[in-house]
RNA sequence: GCACUCGUAGCUCAGCUGGAUAGAGCAUCUGAUUGCGGUUCAGAAGGUCGCAGGUUCGAAUCCUGCCGAGUGUACCA
């Protein structure tokens, strides 16, 4: 449930009976616990704006305010600031709604439809560490959208034209008989043939050769091309398996399905006078920026840009979306903020139409450098989730009780999450530190403390056998508070969701394991001192925790274990 | 050169639509606890929020300049 928004409205409703407009309109968390559950902040600006005593202003809100049921203490504090405190009644009331399949959180009234693009590898190459931040940051916000009842649509925007299958085909041309073999490992083989290319100009011309052959619709080389294509998507179709990211064929769409469409891109860019003529190229000048965004090259061939535009085209027109998402790494924000800015002005989308750049940061190791192997080569994605999968199975306690099947998914599970959360777990802009010793920690903000938190309350539930839903008795401050964090779960996927910040959702439930776990130590569930009344209660509360982790969790894309 | 991003505790990071004494975790130190499963608990210490101005009753947060790091910068994707 949405408490911030009932606080909201509160609010809201209390500037309609004095008639007053204050520029803050909304309730912020608390910024310490003796404040209460949230604050009001507004009464101050507004007081300046009337030239009215702020204490006055925020005490005849407060008035209002007290009337309301939610609200069990209403206090004026310091200059002006409106302390509030949700009722104990009303949070022990609304906790059952958390026991629920969707911990509580409402599908949204008017959903959207999305489109999240991300991922992206390049064909006949294996996918590195440089995707992986790609792949599961856009999984998380698809899930997240998904989750919150807007339809989505992923898309996976794979590299499947560009120059470099020239260089392949004119490489297996020129291999002959061995050249089918050699297609197993599609990376050796890219490589060959990229030493080929830089080595030989003849061959190189060559290269280009095929480049127009190919994108002129020549059948040879396009049967070798979509050969390539799908070799190159089983690799990635089994690195999305293990990650447990949700895409798979029926999301791929690259780069050549558009190809048909980029002359009228430009014609229409042209048509409209978006774009002009400049130096035998067709560009896009903004007024800011000193260098435009071409379209078309001066040889006639098109581009990067011209894709993005008719990828948006398509998006908008055949998919109908309102809301689109790139997943896409930062160095890539000028291109976008260009491409964006030109889909607008060439009516490509439209007002109702929000283009979002969703950039994160590098992969860094810990002295601060681009993450790469110790020979310096790219780290490529599989042997990054092996290794973590491998790393996990020292963290399972009494191996020996479980099947070597068990012990494998286990592993994967915790090893996979570590990888992902420690990914999810910190603001997506910012370069991020990759440290394996810090994400497969038991200490901290780690997936397995999150993953150990939900296998221990489930063995608590799993111990108290069956007991009875009902509304708990919030006994004190800890319940309390740990009661209405279980319930400000659709506050944070709200917000995680508008700015796309899968991190918030993370801090959320870190938060929410860290109260549990004072909670629990203070207040015993299962001894036998403890009144029946009460254990069923606190069961409850373990429960409703439990239910939020999970759910948390796998919005994220990490999956939750019975027992570690 | 220009543009963008970033600079918060020893380390990794929150906080950034302006609000009360700047928060976590790790590492360090002190005490309690052998406890419902290993994530214990309480407390201490740790900060000129890069620097300097400005706006404001109030700035880590907004504006300007500077310093430092990274990234991008006309026909690659």
């Amino acid at each position: 449930m949405q408490i911030k928004s009932l606080v909201n409205s509160a609010l809201l409703e209390s500037f309609k009976k004095l008639n007053i407009s204050p520029k803050v309109t909304e309730a912020s968390e608390a910024t310490k616990p003796e404040f209460g559950d949230f604050q009001y902040n507004g009464a101050m600006a507004l007081a300046k704006e009337l030239k009215k005593n702020p204490r006055e202003i925020a005490a005849e809100i407060a008035e209002i305010l007290k009337q309301n049921e939610i609200f069990e203490k209403v206090e004026v504090a310091g200059p002006g600031f409106i302390n509030l405190t949700i009722s104990s009644s009303f949070i022990s009331k609304k906790l059952p709604e958390a026991l629920n399949s969707r911990a509580g959180v409402l599908v949204k009234d008017e959903p959207v439809k999305v489109v999240v693009d991300y991922s992206s590898p390049n064909m006949a190459k294996q996918m590195h560490v440089g995707h992986l931040r790609s792949t599961v940051i856009g999984d998380a916000l698809a899930n997240l959208f998904e989750f919150l009842g807007d339809e989505v649509i992923r898309q996976n925007h794979i590299g499947d034209w560009g120059t470099q299958f020239g260089m392949l085909i004119a490489y297996f041309e020129e291999q002959g008989e061995e050249a089918g073999k050699q297609l197993s490992d599609l990376e050796e083989f890219y490589k060959a043939a990229k030493k080929r290319f830089d080595q030989s100009s003849e061959f190189a011309n060559r290269a280009r050769e095929y480049v127009v052959k190919l994108q002129s619709g020549d059948k040879g080389c396009l049967k070798l091309w979509r050969e390539f294509i799908d070799i190159t998507l089983e690799h990635c179709q089994e690195v999305y398996d293990k990650l447990g990211v949700n895409l798979d064929k029926s999301c791929v769409r690259g780069e050549s399905a558009y190809n048909d469409e980029l002359k009228n891109i430009v014609s229409q860019l042209q048509q409209s006078g978006v774009a002009k003529e400049s130096q035998g190229a067709v560009c896009v000048f903004f007024e800011n920026s000193e260098n435009p965004l071409i379209v078309q090259k001066a040889d006639g061939g098109y581009l990067y840009a011209t894709t993005d535009l008719a990828a948006i085209k398509f998006r908008v027109e055949k998919l109908g979306a309102k809301r689109i998402c790139y997943v896409v790494d930062a160095r890539q924000s000028e291109h976008f903020r260009q491409v964006f800015d030109t889909a607008k002005k060439a009516g490509i989308a439209g007002d109702d139409v929000q283009l979002e750049h969703i950039a994160f940061g590098m992969v860094l190791d810990k002295s601060g450098k681009p993450f790469k192997t110790r020979e310096g080569g790219t780290v490529k994605l599989i042997d990054l989730i092996n290794e973590a999968i491998e790393r996990a199975k020292g963290f399972i306690k009494n191996a020996d009780e479980y099947t070597p099947e068990e012990i494998e998914n286990i592993a994967r599970v915790v090893g996979v999450g570590s990888l992902k959360y420690a990914d999810l777990s910190i603001n997506r802009t910012s370069n991020y530190i990759f440290d394996w010793d810090k994400m497969l920690n038991l200490d901290g903000n780690t997936a397995l403390y999150m993953q150990y938190a939900y296998a221990r309350i489930n063995s608590i539930l799993n111990r108290a056998g069956e007991f009875e839903q009902r509304e708990p008795i919030l006994s004190d401050e800890l319940e309390r508070r740990l009661a209405l964090k279980i319930l400000s779960l659709e506050d944070v996927l709200l917000k995680a969701s508008k700015e796309a910040m899968p991190h918030l959702i993370a801090a959320y439930l870190y938060e929410l394991a860290g109260m549990f776990m004072k909670f629990y130590e203070n207040n015993p569930v299962l001894r036998d001192d403890v009144p029946q009344e009460i254990k069923q209660s606190r069961l409850v509360l373990a429960k409703a925790t439990a239910n939020a982790i999970k759910t948390g969790l796998k919005i994220l894309g990490i999956e939750v274990l019975d027992r570690i």
